[in-house]
DNA sequence: ATACAAAACTAACGTTTGTTAGTTAAATCT
DNA sequence: AGATTTAACTAACAAACGTTAGTTTTGTAT
């Protein structure tokens, strides 16, 4: 637990702010407030807002990108990718909760370069998922339905995680994945 | 099909504009600019910005408070009524596309009394559900799962659905219908 | 005590924001 | 045709926006 350097905690406190109203209505006053400083003295320690969050959302997105790709190429069978990426999903967001925020929503508002970086890592992970699926579906493993609605319906509870999982910290780790798991392994399995 | 009044087409343009960029990212130039006039001019029609949001969320959000609350008194079985409000909720959500949107992300931009109804209508919504999904735990319909995973697996889903049906308009009602309602009841069933 | 770096401050900038006031053009009704 | 309604316009406002420049305070190391 190495002390967080000042920019650490803006950012930080970016994304508890942008998770609750959104990036768009959280104004670099309300951020500095926050932190108990005036809004220019943001500005010794970052260089913008959308350095905020590019930082906050591309750090998170290149996590799940490395951790799909990892159990994509893996050799485990269908169903055992589905529970690592469920797995991976899990231990991403309690790890990031906030973040997940501005990734979910916000995304849109990335700039220059980073917005085609971030969509050409969610497509690519998307697509990896629906590749899973798809085997899954060829060799009898998972339900023949449509992949479309197996895939979205799995991905909506995952990315929708971020939202519940601090309003329910009475439910222990354990349970959580282990439920979770039993509960989306069965809405696909064959 | 009657003929929309203006203030509708700006509602119906809004609504559009909100779901792309959210509600503080969309300014009243924007939408103006959507429809082919100036800003000044929305205002021989609407009273304020705050009022086309508030119109979107709470029109949308009674209709699913109404059709839930009919489901839940109904005499149907658990299962019969967890499928009602699959379909409630594919219905409504086909219907106002758009409007899903702010409903699910910009809610907390409400204003004054809107703000209060809204969340009070939320709540009682999830209630609702959350004993349907107990009941059947209790009589044996439902797996003996912390409800509140299957509760907000089932609910991440209905509520994202949004975000997934205008991209996959080659899937026809009927299948969407029928696929989805398999894949969450295959989640939670005993 | 002095020097240096880190992090705060005040003051201000040019834009953009939602909105109001007052006016004009187009469409509909009598 | 004249009257009325509908819906657009131009011009402008005060407030809030992200950000810059320059300065002062605070903490740490010599």
């Amino acid at each position: 637990m190495k002390t967080p350097t000042r920019k650490e905690e803006i950012i930080k406190s970016a994304a508890k702010l942008f998770l609750e109203r959104g990036y768009s209505a959280v104004t670099m006053r309300d951020l500095a407030k926050e932190l108990g400083i005036k809004a220019a003295s943001l500005y010794n320690h970052i260089s913008s807002k959308h350095e905020i969050l590019e930082s906050l959302i591309i750090s998170v997105a290149e996590e799940f990108t490395v951790g799909m790709n990892q159990i994509f190429l893996s050799e485990l069978s269908t169903l055992e990718k589905v529970e690592q990426v469920i797995h991976l999903h899990i231990d991403v967001t309690v790890k990031n909760q906030d973040a997940l925020g501005s990734l979910n929503n916000d995304w849109m508002h990335l700039e220059g370069k980073a917005l085609p970086y971030f969509e050409q890592m969610r497509n690519q992970y998307e697509e990896n998922f629906r590749q899973i699926i798809k085997t899954g579906i060829a060799e009898g493993s998972i339900a023949a339905r449509d992949p479309e609605i197996l895939l979205f319906s799995v991905l909506s509870t995952l990315r929708t995680l971020y939202l519940w999982y601090p309003k329910k910290n009475s439910i222990d780790m354990q349970t959580l994945k282990a439920d979770m798991t039993a509960t989306m392994l069965a809405s696909i399995r064959a």
